[in-house]
DNA sequence: GTCTATATAAAGATAGAC
DNA sequence: GTCTATCTTTATATAGAC
């Protein structure tokens, strides 16, 4: 595994995010050790400084340009009517969670082992991601299409509701991501009063 | 803070689990050591081990009585109206989690730090937990006051919107418990179809 | 039942060679 | 850019005294 004084920078910076982030998210920051995610990419345990300035900032860039990937990749057109701006959130919400569960999970568990500073940034980057989507009832309550009786807890509840898929969901399991997706509409749906 | 040959067994273990349950939510179970554990209690770290084989049976202690517990206090009468029963659920569901939202975070978090043994039996007492409300689901469509694609995904989606209550809750904060469970049992009662 | 002391292992991080 | 070697700290767990 180990390579002795070769050079790659290029594709080691990503290697290293990418066996940090599936270690996290498996067994949970605290219990991995820079040895482990050295090991994972075949470098040697003091070589990973080169890339991060210690530990817990390797995991708030995870936790960073994940969110900041999801709001990128969040396309919005309030000129639509509300129910089918929300149907793409929850299927844009629910194949972005399935595609990436590890990211998706450490952004909600793993916020606690960050400093002050990056623990508010990330937080700052999932309170305008809510924001999407309360947006989005608040329109369909404008419009009338929609009910509830407060938007915001309607918001977290969605959410939790949604991020929820990636406990339970197995590849190859009983249902396929599109049925999923339509099986959680309904419920949706159902809950915003339309 | 550290006493000296004093005994006081009864109280000590309590103690224990308390500090245990309290540190493991805050920090993660592997970043938590034995040595905090016992400065919390006021012990010398090598006592908790007259407590506990090692720290993971500490903290499948912890899991496996919080499972009890709730499986124990769920008082269902399955010769009610489904929709009353699913109200009483999402009501003992929701008072619970925020009685004990470290438990309950826990629960949801660090099955991945159990040996294979002690997981299965939580993961068995949680799908325990979740049948008595699929159960209530099956019976609301039985009677034709619920509708729904999937119970098992109801099931699914209706826990994790409910537990994700402790993510935001705050005492004190903008909503009283009675208020977020009424909220919640529009979203539900909406979400389930009746 | 609890303490003190310790065996043994592993952690995060850095310095300097190549 | 990466490796080797190492400093320093801390961890889990156990043995035996009180």
């Amino acid at each position: 595994m180990a390579r002795t004084h070769g050079s790659r920078a290029e594709i080691t910076g990503p290697l290293i995010r990418d066996a940090a982030r599936r270690l996290f998210a498996r067994h949970g920051f605290a219990a991995v050790s820079m040895r482990q995610i050295a090991a994972e990419v075949g470098v040697q345990a003091g070589t990973l400084y080169s890339y991060t300035a210690d530990k817990q900032a390797l995991l708030a860039d995870l936790l960073r340009s994940h969110m900041e990937e999801l709001l990128a990749a969040w396309q919005d057109d309030p000129s639509r009517p509300a129910l089918d701006r929300l149907r793409a959130f929850l299927r844009f919400h629910i194949q972005t969670s399935l595609e990436r569960p590890e990211a998706v999970f450490l952004s909600y568990m793993e916020l606690r082992n960050l400093t002050a500073e990056n623990r508010a940034q990330i937080a700052a980057l999932r309170r305008r991601y809510e924001d999407a989507l309360e947006a989005i009832l608040i329109a369909g309550l404008a419009e009338g299409t929609m009910a509830m009786p407060d938007t915001r807890l309607a918001t977290m509840a969605l959410i939790a509701m949604l991020t929820g898929v990636t406990n339970w969901y197995r590849e190859g399991g009983r249902l396929d991501q599109d049925r999923v997706v339509a099986v959680y509409w309904d419920l949706v749906r159902g809950a915003v009063g339309a």
